[in-house]
DNA sequence: TTGTACGCGTTATCAA
DNA sequence: TTGATAACGCGTACAA
């Protein structure tokens, strides 16, 4: 029984060969080695169990293997599927998965930069965290770690809008909320409010531009009165729920667009809790077709992005530049729209006059 | 502009003294180095942009400072609670979290400790993929390389059962079974369904035992007719309603306990998908308070568990255990039951005679 | 086809 | 208090 784990060294004189040889073995180097030396090499690294450190490996050859995602929040189901994608693509290539929850904040996310350029991490996928104020104090020094990553040989890539400059997919969100909004349109609906995203998430504001765009192309006027502060959880759409619930009647929206599936689920839960009745009382709508989206009641109407596929996507990009082949600097990724129960006619609205 | 990063020799260079006392004072070392010279290393590393290499660092020092985290599915809202905890801890003590999805085959499972044995990973944390088979072929293999990692001197913590030997923080599974299926029987219900877990998954199987305990103590004797089989997804729930809904209307259950949450939103769903009034035609509860439990329609009537609370004590744990200090072998994690809408007294249910 | 010897970036041991 | 050097385990020029 032997307490260390053996090392090529071991393998190598349990084999009667040099440790250069046993290492051409055993990293699958394309150096030629006898069939019957490889042989004896394989034979004498099982019987020793021998498992070779990743760490020396990766010392030597200046990178890791490992693929780190940066999120907002690991727990939260968006950046979750998109994780999950991630691993499988990462996983069946050899590379480890590191999870890093920024929580949106600059600071940990410049942390996180530092901590994956010590361990020379391979690749780095952004998602979701990107803000509009390019004048965050820490987005200097983001922007100057993630281009001596690159520089480095480290591939990123980012999966929403983010300041730094690198190869991206990005959800379509625009021409998602766009569709959305020409949905609800088709519906009859006119006085559709809109539950926003966190202060200035791009994200949150594409889908913004997206339905206001909609309703002007459709030769409506968007009220700011209907525009209801959120920030992408349950919570802010349970307190959209409540500012919904103060509107007089007759300035009521027929219709809701939650920035998020989150925030669509708590301004469902809010306006139930205060008696309303869905879909009759109001139309509503998410963004992102979460699993849960088909099962609340009723059904959401959403936005789907395949999440999942997206972090696939993100980590064959890692790939594909980490092997310096060509791939498009800017990819689009494709939304639709899943039409379900939360959003009915206008005519068959309460309260409204046929 | 430097294209390499640079390595702790140029900034002993440029301070003008030995790679050891460079090294000392970037270590943060408790060995005497004068004030003077700690001085100029220190603005020869800032000046340079130093960044230690944590991969040498970590080869030199036989500890990688990584910790994974084993999980079914990272998208299962559960496992990831769990896992948004340990990276919580993980990250405050300055390790990264690598996540593992092993998706419940233990061909993975070996096949990631093997690799996470490559990377010298200081703490894995199992939660979630233990089965009652202990005779899976890859047991035993699994069991070899669990020791082999333990020798190795990396802690490992198991946070739902499993057959490996580890210290362990368990759930009381049994405990708030019996407890909400008690809660149920004060409700005046008696037919009282349950959906299992899958297979032979031992954490489905100890709610089973509290559930049969609890009716059998309550004088009830346990009808396997009602048992039907789930998988702890919202698919086997809503197989599971399929199944309800054949139910001959006076063989009908009063009431299901799902395993967990996901069961239950998927019964709800297809429940309701068949025409049945919820609360109203029967009474559900799940297993999980997931964060979605407080949302749906009727609010579900489930079991807390505190999983991001759990994923932060067993990194604690971890880091406990690498510091060699005392930590109890087996702990229990409390549960307690959470009462919602989606359960009711039997007398309020629709055909029930009063 | 095989072996020798060095370097990857750190830290620890020893000597000065 | 500081410096030279060996070692961690691997891959690879270069030599044989």
């Amino acid at each position: 029984m032997t307490l260390e784990s053996p090392s090529i060294i071991d393998v190598a004189k349990k084999a009667g060969v040099s440790v250069a040889t046993a290492s051409r073995v055993m990293s699958g180097s394309t150096y030629p080695v006898s069939d019957g030396t490889r042989e004896k090499v394989l034979i004498a690294a099982k019987e020793l169990h021998y498992v070779p450190n990743s760490l020396a490996r990766s010392l030597k050859a200046q990178r890791s293997k490992l693929i780190a995602v940066l999120v907002g929040d690991n727990a939260d189901p968006y950046f979750a599927q998109v994780a999950r994608g991630v691993e499988e693509v990462a996983n069946a290539h050899g590379y480890l998965t590191i999870i890093c929850n920024t929580e949106r904040d600059p600071d940990r996310e410049l942390s996180y930069l530092q901590t994956l350029q010590d361990y020379r991490a391979d690749g780095i996928i952004f998602t979701g965290s990107g803000s509009d104020e390019t004048s965050v104090p820490e987005q200097l020094e983001i922007d100057a770690m993630v281009e001596k990553i690159q520089r480095r040989g480290a591939a990123i890539v980012i999966l929403s809008p983010h300041s730094i400059q690198a190869p991206s997919i990005q959800p379509d969100n625009l021409g998602g909320a766009y569709e959305l909004t020409s949905y609800l349109i088709s519906l009859g609906h006119k006085r559709i409010a809109f539950v926003t995203g966190p202060g200035n998430v791009t994200v949150a504001n594409q889908r913004l531009h997206g339905y206001r765009q909609a309703l002007t192309d459709s030769g409506i006027t968007p009220d700011d009165t209907l525009l209801l502060p959120g920030n992408f959880t349950q919570a802010g759409g349970e307190r959209a729920a409540g500012m919904l619930d103060q509107f007089p009647r007759e300035k009521r929206p027929t219709a809701v667009f939650a920035c998020n599936d989150e925030t669509a689920f708590g301004l469902m839960y809010g306006l139930r809790q205060r008696g309303w009745r869905l879909p009759e009382d109001i139309s509503i709508c998410g963004f992102g077709n979460l699993p849960m989206a088909r099962m609340v009641t009723p059904s959401l109407t959403t936005v789907n992005i395949a999440l999942r596929e997206l972090g696939r996507a993100g980590a064959q990009k890692i790939l594909t530049l980490l092997q310096h082949q060509e791939t498009p600097t800017q990819e689009t990724f494709p939304t639709t729209v899943v039409k379900r129960a939360s959003t009915i006619p206008l005519e068959h609205t309460a309260g409204v006059q046929q």
